[in-house]
DNA sequence: CATAAAAATTTTATGCTTGAAATATATTCG
DNA sequence: CGAATATATTTCAAGCATAAAATTTTTATG
């Protein structure tokens, strides 16, 4: 690596890579996960002791209370970015205790489609509630006039995933 | 909610609730955790192709190249922040794969350290090699100048977790 | 010294997650 | 129609992760 290439000044965008560049956008990196890792731990925690079930299982049913209709399996996993299997998994459990149910697609007996029962709903409700409340906490110590620019920047990082539906 | 409480110029740290900075903060939080986790994503899909291992194998490999002499396993799960009882597992098949040993600890038959073994700080290096070029690509988006903001606000989330020591 | 308390680790039960294989149903096209 | 292909979902094996219980050893204390 030669280090007539580093800190060159004016470099940036032309592909030519800078390792004190690359240095700092690790480390940059490695404080990402930290700050992640720790809201979610306090959040499982949260869920956990106050309402008894977990992140993923929270998530599904975010997912499903945006759409009264219901998801098919599929759209559900592609919506939450995860694998068919494990979606089925957290449904199933999620049936057996009342907050989901699986209903016949017409015209084609491969698909079915889930939805939030009564219970479900109202059972979201109450926790998007606490759930908003503990990330207004946890990320108390960011200033509202730093969250577009920040939000932005996060945006770069995810761009290439999906062309950014929320 | 009282209406009259929210967008109030100059209420910033009154510890008064603003809906209309809760709504951003969540937002901020769904972004941060989808840029978190497509990078890990991409983390765990590199190191599956590339080196047929996995982010936390390769996590705990980091921290003990960190520490030629090794760590405990109480010590490598406080540094990593996950239960002793993962550690015990992904640390076994370390050891069965040649990469780790356990050695034990004098005057005290209760403990064990665990250390790289020639063969894995080997494998260690090239991964970190890789590891850090992923980053870098991953991270492409974000400026160099704005590094040092993001690592600011992101240590305001993670701040209660630890003191700050990496 | 004996026993109680503390500490280090492992074990167990449960759930999340993936990737790949299997199953079942639909669709396409010769 | 019927065979090949595609689609929707589930099943499976392996590994990750937690919390709680169990095990082993050390330390403290009466």
């Amino acid at each position: 690596m030669s280090d007539k290439l580093a800190a060159q000044p004016g470099m940036t965008g032309t592909g030519i890579k800078d390792a004190a560049a690359s240095k700092a956008r690790l480390r940059l990196w490695l404080k990402l996960l930290k700050a992640t890792k720790h809201v979610e731990a306090e959040l499982r925690e949260n869920f956990r002791t106050g309402f008894d079930t977990t992140l993923p299982r929270f998530d599904v049913m975010a997912a499903l209370y945006r759409v009264e209709q219901g998801l098919k399996m599929s759209e559900l996993s592609s919506v939450l970015r995860v694998s068919n299997g494990n979606v089925t998994g957290i449904v199933d459990r999620l049936v057996d205790d009342g907050i989901l149910v699986r209903i016949p697609v017409d015209n084609d007996r491969r698909a079915t489609t889930v939805r939030l029962t009564k219970a479900g709903r109202e059972q979201f409700e109450a926790m998007a509630s606490s759930h908003e409340a503990w990330i207004d906490t946890l990320l108390d110590g960011i200033d509202v006039s730093e969250v577009q620019h920040l939000s932005e920047q996060l945006e770069c990082i995810a761009r290439k995933s999906t062309k950014g539906e929320d």
